[in-house]
DNA sequence: GGATAACCTGAGAATTAACTGAGAATCAGC
DNA sequence: GCTGATTCTCAGTTAATTCTCAGGTTATCC
């Protein structure tokens, strides 16, 4: 995929990903780096612990629910050490009842596996912009490409300053197209960065989505989704000459 | 969250955090941080005396029952020591202590735990204002959007000049609210910063609490508040073009 | 130009989220 | 302690969203 490098502010964030579930870990890791983090990841607490150390990490991307140490364990333990960190927490939806209350003070974010990828990295980027010193504005929340602009902060999507409603998932979407603006993104890509990682539909749900961001955004001139026949979808202007 | 870091003028207020229990302590440092405060945290009696002289804080937030040396005495000694500061001192439901009184005889105040955050921090501001040099106007205490204000002072609200009654979390919310105007809140948020940091229920009190605000303040024309679905609820005006 | 594969889109079923009213439990003021 | 206000839970209702599927359309290759 290869995103979006060119933000060098956030090429040097340092995460670290904490999770016993190897797969999940992974998948999580590889996201981050290709997003362009700078990533480690732990297994366990103690290992989180030990890593945090010398890493130092600007964020934490941190499971609840671990054999041994918990997640809050962790975080706690790191927080008494002095290391001032932005935490993802990641907990399970069946959780029986830990109680998940007061994980967005300071900061702080949390999310309920199974989760998208996309979700998590604009969450991680969030948590960087919140605890960063830089003071944050709404206008700062903006993706923009041509006269289309999506807002993180409001969660609103414009196109040529008319307001347009989008449902949890077309908004997902249509961030990712965004972010990977006149990039070529295939099916599958959207598939498993857009919904939640253990989806085992078809892919033809892209194509449904895709039609109704058409409806909703590309009802105005010029046309910004374009088909790659046999490759995927992207966003672009119209080129210059035909 | 994401609150008001614009407000310059806080960000250089010193408040001293003094609680025995790690847990709260923290809890209060982190939100009070991340309001803009510039925050120390003391674990005792003694070490907030040591703490309080070399960083001479415009405010306290003290807890009365701490084993050793007592919130009052904490306060006297400072007090005498020449420290011209503002207190709020939090005390324990079940005091049976009727030491309590007079605690807000000089600028001071108090509550009583548990508390919500939102509430901690209104009465942080609250303190800062009264014990500052500055004049206080009453429409220094007033937030607002729209026709909708909140005053501070007189916990008055109204909109478009017509007083409306709300109870007192019905008041904090629209408070939070009306903080992160135009920015979306999710429940869980709204939950956290709210309600009681030891409540332990359902996130669908917010649900109902919204619905309670919007018979009250949204029965005028045009609604504020908007549901996100699947996000939370934002605070907003009209858009120009739909 | 016809065949094939890829893509588009409308319709409807299944699912999920949010709204609201009613009542129980709790709290505060008298 | 009594009373009214407030807080909280719960469940029925409504509405939006998600997802599947199938028939229609378009591009591409030969």
């Amino acid at each position: 995929m290869a995103t979006n490098l060119k933000d060098t502010k956030e090429d040097l964030k340092r995460i670290l990903v904490v999770d016993d579930e190897p797969n999940i870990n992974d998948l999580i890791s590889t996201s981050l780096k290709f997003s362009g983090f700078d990533v480690r990841s732990a297994m366990n607490g103690a290992q989180a612990l030990t890593i945090a150390e010398e890493f130092k990490p600007h964020a934490l991307v941190l499971d609840v629910m671990m054999p041994g140490m918990s997640g809050f364990e962790v975080c706690e333990k790191l927080r008494k050490d002095g290391l001032k960190v932005g935490v993802l927490f990641l907990t399970a939806k069946d959780s029986t009842d830990d109680k998940v209350t007061g994980l967005t003070i300071g900061g702080d974010d949390y999310m309920v596996k199974p989760f998208s990828l996309e979700e998590l990295i604009a969450r991680v980027r969030a948590i960087l912009r919140r605890t960063g010193d830089i003071q944050i504005d709404i206008d700062d929340e903006l993706i923009r490409f041509a006269d289309l602009e999506l807002n993180e902060a409001t969660h609103e999507v414009r196109r040529g300053g008319n307001l347009i409603e989008l449902s949890p998932t077309e908004f997902t979407l249509l961030r990712y197209l965004l972010i990977n603006a006149d990039r070529v993104v295939s099916k599958a890509q959207i598939l498993d960065h857009v919904w939640q990682y253990d989806f085992r539909g078809d892919a033809g749900i892209v194509e449904t989505y895709i039609s109704y961001l058409r409806k909703k955004i590309d009802t105005y001139e010029p046309q910004l989704i374009h088909t790659v026949r046999g490759v995927g979808y992207r966003l672009r202007l119209p080129s210059k000459v035909a």
